[in-house]
DNA sequence: TCATTGATTTCA
DNA sequence: GAAATCAATGAT
């Protein structure tokens, strides 16, 4: 049996939030049945010094929801084309998120949300309240492997190198 | 490697 | 207002 994760499991910082989440289940309640996908990689935004975050820059329009208490969603729309999914973590005022890269079955940022049907509608979710999504813990503990983030080359060092992306083993 | 694509942010 | 930017993907 598994069940919803709690506020207390998104109140860590994004990089522990990140590390925990991957190998856990998102789950969308699409219909009449829910349908769980293994969460496969993630990456970690550590808000106002992380340069690499949006955050870092000031509190706007679009990162408004990272400010947000942890266990909300932070669903945002790039390069034209793609909605990016977000998990909100720390506590509220201290922006930080993770970004859900990969699931089982869908590879990409950008193929996760379509996969999901995930879109801008979501956003601000709360994982712990919603009926339309949310997280289970999947039981597993899976070997992660971490590595330096995807697409934020426009970031300079250090932020660039963090190791602060992490996907499961394989 | 390049075109696509449109919301967001920045600059005037 | 207008221009540049962008946590990407898919076709070539």
């Amino acid at each position: 049996m598994t069940s919803r994760l709690e506020r207390t499991f998104f109140l860590d910082d994004a990089v522990t939030v990140a590390r925990m989440m991957t190998g856990m289940y998102i789950v969308i309640n699409a219909g009449e049945r829910a349908e769980r996908y293994l969460i496969t990689e993630t990456e970690a935004y550590l808000g106002q010094t992380d340069k690499a975050c949006h955050a870092s820059r000031g509190r706007t329009g679009r990162t408004e929801p990272m400010f947000l208490e942890g266990g909300h969603l932070y669903i945002y729309f790039v390069y034209g084309m793609h909605w990016m999914l977000n998990v909100v973590s720390g506590p509220a005022e201290s922006p930080q998120a993770v970004l859900i890269r990969g699931v089982q079955h869908f590879s990409g940022p950008g193929r996760v949300t379509k996969g999901l049907g995930i879109d801008g509608s979501f956003n601000r979710e709360d994982l712990t309240r919603s009926r339309r999504v949310w997280m289970e813990d999947s039981g597993l503990r899976p070997e992660l492997v971490a590595g330096p983030r995807v697409g934020i080359n426009y970031a300079g060092e250090p932020w660039v190198s963090k190791p602060w992306r992490f996907m499961i083993k394989n």
